[in-house]
DNA sequence: AACAATTAGGGTAATTGGGGGC
DNA sequence: GGTGTCCCAATTACCCTAATTG
């Protein structure tokens, strides 16, 4: 498929907690208090506030489900579409940062991001 | 949340337990339920609980979601994300979910998120 | 420097998950 | 077979003030 050798590991991205709450539909002090439990390990700043690596959210959004007899997603063949938890945070995307408009974000993606 | 312009539709992409028992007028116990025998696909948090994908509940609502949103992109008027956390969170998404090609995410968009 | 919004810190109510039984 | 209810332990949400961010 389309598929991309390989992406530079560029600057790791950071979500603020209030966008890590809006992905998972959460409290932000439930990502505070996964922080300081140990569930996260996000960057601190020097004043303590706190920023979580983008990996980490997404690899926790698509361990929610898996373990049932689904489709093998090796995600080789499957329609990117197929996959609900990359849809959960696209359409949070749309809805925090394209004002609800899907083709504004395809937009943005073809102008480039980089 | 960094500050954003008007978001006529701040609809969730995730629904709480209580929410959908709602939706459904049943009790939240019956929404788990529905989660443990495969009925429901939801994401589940670090601790076990669950949010619900909202495309998913309003699939089986059968609400139609009225043709209200969804413009079709025949202007040019809809302004490019000039935003750098939208291109950020985009980019981590592109790489964490994508395999890093935008053109696959630009197909899910497409393909229809929910 | 001043401003609005966000975040951390606690404390307390409400929700959730799991099991068991009706 | 599916649902509503009661139990309990764990998790989360909402209240506040002070500090940090942008």
């Amino acid at each position: 498929m389309t598929k991309q050798p390989e992406n530079p590991q560029q600057q790791p991205t950071l979500y603020t907690p209030a966008e890590v709450a809006n992905f998972f539909r959460v409290d932000p002090k439930t990502v505070t208090r996964w922080a300081r439990t140990g569930t996260l390990n996000p960057v601190t700043l020097p004043s303590g506030h706190r920023r979580y690596h983008a990996s980490e959210i997404h690899r926790l959004l698509q361990v929610g489900n898996a373990p049932d007899d689904m489709p093998a997603d090796d995600g080789a063949d499957v329609t990117p579409a197929a996959n609900p938890r990359a849809n959960a945070i696209l359409n949070a995307v749309i809805r925090d940062y394209f004002d609800g408009d899907p083709s504004a974000l395809i937009k943005a993606v073809r102008d480039g991001l980089g």
